[in-house]
Formats: structure tokens, C-alpha cells, sequence
DNA sequence: TGTACATCAGTGAACGCGCGTTCACTGATGTAC
DNA sequence: TGTACATCAGTGAACGCGCGTTCACTGATGTAC
């Protein structure tokens, strides 16, 4: 059984995207990989960017939706700052792992799909993204609020897009990561186990004193 | 007095690099922009993967100079953990402030050409990266080693990655996030301000308790 | 000092290529009467 | 049940465009004798 054109370009897309990124994926790559003609993607999609939309919210909807449950039964508790933080972190990466399933490609796509929330090139990916997605980040970023206690709101809203690029960085590079690993300590490290190391420097940077917004020097 | 066309061609390029990557920028912006024909980039660095690298050269010289005298008397103290990499983490940043004077692309370039180094787009720039500055950055992460005792060399190479991560995340986005800190908490804040936040986290990530290397469950 | 030649910085125009997109078209399936 | 038409998925070829690169060329400066 055949699968259908439709799933087949976006199987393809996201393997693609993942790998090489958007603007160096061209659509002839993706549709001869995938066995389509080259004017599918416009027919079905209406165009790249359109794709790309199609591609990040095939991706973020099994991945909100776990999280949406995740956050609700969490959001209940708010005693152990430090317990829920360890929870929340693993969880949010359990997810992500869930997702990742033996597809490497589809975690490098995620870092990628979270930098270009912020960045200005693919600046219809930021829109769409933060229109789509913003009430459950916001949800999320509440909850992590609560349980740092001592930061004021601007303090937190820096604290925490330090943890997301620790996370984004680590994801968007833990093929070439586990490649150097395996040369220079001869050890095989699949995603379960570098996500592992992460909870708990995570938790760490959480509980970061804070430090009043002055100037380094 | 005209500048030369090659500090033109170089200036130019860095800041458009730096804004809008090295893919998404083209030499006729670049000449453009420079005032210069655009035959001159070839004449002078033989092709655009050139030009590129005469940049990443041009940025990281100051930088690896000041980096360099910073380690060597950081080298020699060896007591106080806690102390020394907050030392080294203001070092660091510090000298990227010096570099990123009034420029914020220049930092933006800086995450970028960290970034390079990970990925397999951008391959020359990797290899050019690896073997010109391998020296400093083996003996940064001999240094930080020194100071996290209680992790073996694997688990050290994941959590200098974490740290690295979270840096070049912050770098990256330093614009974008000073815009969103405008718009959401009436604050502007400048680089100083928002490296100075980043010491302190970093501390805290660097002596996060280790974890053995166990898959997440 | 004057002349012939070499070197060098920079130029203008063109080259071939890969890109996203468009469009007229085909063939299969569904629908109305 | 049969026929006419509409809709839909998919196709092949071409379009225009921006890209990095190339090349013959110009004019200024340096050098040898």
C-alpha cells in the first residue's frame, strides 16, 4: 500500500528540514526523494513556506498535546519548587523523546523549528509559530514562574530563554555532539541518555542565584 | 580618507553576516552595501567561502589574544572552584563585550560562526575553525575541567556543550530578546546587562550535581 | 631622466546553474439527471 | 442504466530570477635598464 502523496512529501520534508534546514532544503530534493513530481508541493501546499507550516504543525501537535496533560497535572502542585522543576524539565524532554522516536532528523528539526521562532529570517514561521502555539508556552513559562520564586517577571523571562537555549543548542546538535563523543571517549550515547544529563543542569540554572539587571564588568 | 576596499568588503560583510547569516546573505548585498564592484570579493578572497573566513579570522584574533591572557592567569590558581569559573565566565563575556563594541551583529556573527563549528552546513568553516583555534579552546575546556572535579571526561564534554549551548543561544538572540524585554517589561536593556545575567547561571549549570550516564525514564 | 614593460587593484558584463513557481494538460473519480 | 459534466490529484515543461563565478579589460603604480 502505496502512502499517500500528501504524507509522503511531509515524511520527506521533515527529514530534510531536520537534516540540512529550511533554506538549504530545496523542494526538487524533497519531492525526487520522495517520489512526488516537483509541482506537488504547490499544489498541495501552495508554496515552500507553506510546507514548512504544514511540517511544524504535524510535528507540534503530538508533542502540545502531551505537554498540555503533563502541565495541568503539575500545575496543581506548588510545594517543591525543586521537585516540580526536576518533573517539568523531564517530562518536557520525555516528550520530545517520545517524539524523536529512532528519528534522529525530527529532534534537529524541533531546535531548528525553536530558533526560528526568534529569528528574523523565516519571519512567516515566527508569526505562524507564535500565534499558534503561544497560549500553551505561556502556560508553560507561568508554571516555571511559580516555581522560581525569588525573580521578578524580566529576571525569569531571561532566566528561562537561558534554559530554552541550553536545551535548543543541545538538541540541534546532539548528532554531531554523539559523533565527537564516540571519537574522543569511545562511547556510543543515544538521545535517552544525553537528554538525562540535561534535568538536572537544568534544575541547576533554575536555581541560579539571582542577580540584580546591571551591567557586566 | 577611503578605507581600502578590503577592510570595506570585510566590514560590511561581517555586519551582514552577522545579521542575516552566511546562506541567506549574497556578495551583491555585500558589494552593494560596500560600495565596491562585485567582482572585488572574488579578486581579493578568491570566493565567497573565502570571504567568510578572512571574517571568522578578522573576529576571532582579538579575541583568542585576550582569551589566551585571561586562561594563562587563571591557569595557575587552582583552589576555589566556585570563584575561578565565575571568573572565567565574566572573562569570556567580557572580552565579547570588547569585541561586540556598539556592534550587536558582531556578536550575532560570533553565535553564528560557534555554531558552524557544530554544524555540517557551512563544512569549510568547521574544518577552517577546528584547526585554527583548536589550541585555545582544548585548553578553555582544560581549564573549566580543572574546576568540575567531580565529573570524568565524558560527562565534563556534555555539560562544557550545555554551557556552550546556552551562551551561544543568548548571543544569537541577544536582539530579538532585548525587543521582546522592550514590548513586555518597558525595559531596555543592553548587552552588558544581559551577559551580566548569564555569569551567575552559568556557575550554576557548571556545578549542577553530576548525573551517571543513564537513559531518561 | 626617459622609456618599455610588469604588476597590481579594480571593473563591467556576461556565464551557467539551481531555485520556487506557474500553467496548460491528463486521467481518474464523483455527481446530476 | 447511461450520458454529460464537474471536480480533483497529479504531471511535464517551461518561466523568470538571483546566485557565485569568470574573463577580458582598464588605468595606475612600480621596476629595470
Amino acid at each position: 500500500m502505496k502512502k499517500a502523496t500528501v504524507e509522503r512529501i511531509l515524511d520527506t520534508a521533515e527529514f530534510e528540514f531536520g537534516a540540512h534546514g529550511f533554506v538549504e532544503t530545496s523542494l526538487r530534493t524533497i519531492t525526487s526523494k520522495a517520489g512526488v513530481n516537483l509541482a506537488a508541493v504547490n499544489y498541495h501546499f501552495g508554496s515552500k513556506k507553506g510546507l514548512i507550516q504544514a511540517v511544524a504543525n504535524r510535528f507540534f501537535e503530538p508533542l502540545t498535546v502531551g505537554m498540555q496533560k503533563r502541565l495541568e497535572v503539575l500545575g496543581t502542585q506548588h510545594d517543591n519548587h525543586h521537585q516540580v522543576l526536576t518533573e517539568l524539565y523531564r517530562g518536557l524532554l520525555l516528550e520530545t523523546l517520545t517524539i524523536a522516536q529512532r528519528t534522529p532528523s525530527r529532534v534537529a528539526l524541533f531546535a531548528r523549528l525553536i530558533n526560528s521562532a526568534y529569528s528574523q529570517s523565516q519571519g512567516h514561521l515566527r508569526k505562524h509559530l507564535t500565534h499558534q502555539y503561544a497560549p500553551l508556552f505561556l502556560l508553560l513559562m507561568q508554571i516555571m514562574r511559580e516555581h522560581m520564586p525569588s525573580m521578578n517577571h524580566e529576571q525569569f523571562f531571561w532566566r528561562f530563554h537561558h534554559l530554552l537555549g541550553m536545551m535548543v543548542f543541545t538538541l540541534s546538535n546532539s548528532e554531531a555532539l554523539a559523533a565527537i563523543c564516540a571519537v574522543e571517549y569511545a562511547a556510543q550515547r543515544e538521545l535517552p541518555e544525553i537528554l538525562q544529563q540535561l534535568v538536572s543542569v537544568l534544575v541547576a540554572a533554575s536555581e541560579a542565584p539571582v542577580t540584580p539587571m546591571e551591567k557586566l564588568a
